[in-house]
DNA sequence: CGCGGCTTTGATGTTCATCAAGTAAAGTGG
DNA sequence: CCACTTTACTTGATGAACATCAAAGCCGCG
């Protein structure tokens, strides 16, 4: 919650499809959305642009309603920056540590221009210990949440460079844009950062890809034309 | 929840020292813990025993009274397993996936011979349903672990050979026995499954961190003679 | 006692990081 | 708007880190 963004208003009248009604439907009454509702704030960012930097307090839970943000912790001195996850639009951000940790251990920034939105961490930790049902349903969130980062993390040190890009297509193609060609919201460093490989390694094995025929590139613009040698090359590493 | 291992008792008589009972008090009220003993049980599970088979149903929740497991996943097919984490007495297993997964994701064996309590997990679901203070610390117990899972990764990813070795040693040493000298509760292999890394290089850095007097080994007997270096070691990868 | 798994060391090859150098693209200030 | 600076992208050459293969000793266990 920098002092960038643009406000904008975020509850049930103006923002009718608001994810978090959408998400917790059924676990709160419409009384409990009500109430919750004054303590819900959102605000536009604009890509590129710090949504949370590490270190802050941690005073609002937040998801994202549109967009794309990149959740990572950055680098010391010098070195580059770990990019733990990328959400998209339905997901919780940075929901691992907000119960957890007084300041925010990661950061996070728009990768495209996003409308996230807040809610006071005290009116919802209410509501939590309020509505039993509630609190259920974060801690599936929560638990499946971990489940996939660290799952991610297992998956990227078990394989290969070849199969880690591979991946990492197939997630823009599948996941976040379902379809075979998209633009890269992040630059090649990002891929490296994501990862764990270098910038050069990764632009090598893209180039490698192109070269046997499996993507096209065009700059940012990705086209993949061999789907299944991909997803092979993605999952024996 | 195997056929194995040894039932014992594990209710407020039998069990004064309960680890729940501590890690829990004042979020929960006397009526309310006699209330979940009677869905309580323990086990006795000696070193190398499997207390939790990857895929089987959850059907509960547990904690380690005393002794050391560890989680892992079992590795396909001739592959070797691949370590997640080893939790010591007060931690919850396999926390991450119980809300989440009706399967357990990992799998859970003994590395040395450990009490494990149980409490049926749909008395713990009404239980966190009811009481709110109960649930946000389940909440904050979740979250912080998934922080550390994670956390582990990504340190284990950004360090070579020597710093991970060191780390793990270190680990033992201060996290585990509070001494500069124990017995490795783990075979070169499994170091190996926990930090990425092959069995044979495990043992060659070990044979070069002896070599240059950081620590000494006989067999399973580490003793650490230059905790400084060790630690500048594990820091600077 | 012999079998299988763990441990250890050495030799060798692969994967990857690093260094270097150049082009393209994108932002910056006059 | 253009010169200028910075950042992103790309390719090649080299060396370090690590996996793999091989061989032998050790230990516990049926």
């Amino acid at each position: 919650m920098d002092g960038n963004g643009i406000s904008v208003a975020c509850n049930g009248k103006n923002c009718p499809g608001c994810v978090f009604n959408n998400v917790f439907s059924g676990k709160l009454d419409s009384s409990e959305l009500a109430e919750l509702e004054q303590f819900k704030s959102g605000k536009i960012y604009s890509k590129g642009e710090m949504i949370i930097h590490q270190g802050e307090s941690v005073t609002h839970f937040m998801y994202l309603n549109s967009g794309l943000v990149k959740l990572y912790v950055p680098g010391k001195s010098g070195l580059s920056d770990r990019i733990i996850s990328i959400s998209k639009p339905m997901d919780c951000i940075g929901l691992m540590s907000i119960f957890s940790n007084p300041q925010y251990i990661y950061s996070v920034s728009a990768l495209e221009d996003s409308h996230v939105c807040f809610i006071e961490l005290d009116a919802l930790r209410k509501m939590i210990e309020k509505n039993g049902k509630f609190a259920m349903c974060f801690l599936e969130k929560i638990s499946l949440l971990s489940d996939h980062f660290l799952n991610d993390r297992i998956q990227i040190a078990s394989k290969h460079m070849r199969g880690r890009v591979a991946s990492i297509i197939l997630f823009f193609a599948s996941s976040i844009y379902n379809s075979n060609t998209f633009e890269l919201p992040v630059s090649r460093k990002e891929i490296a950062e994501l990862v764990d490989m270098r910038t050069e390694n990764v632009i090598r094995v893209m180039s490698e890809f192109r070269h046997d025929q499996l993507i096209d590139i065009e700059g940012k613009n990705i086209t993949i034309k061999n789907l299944e040698a991909l997803e092979k090359i993605s999952k024996l590493g």
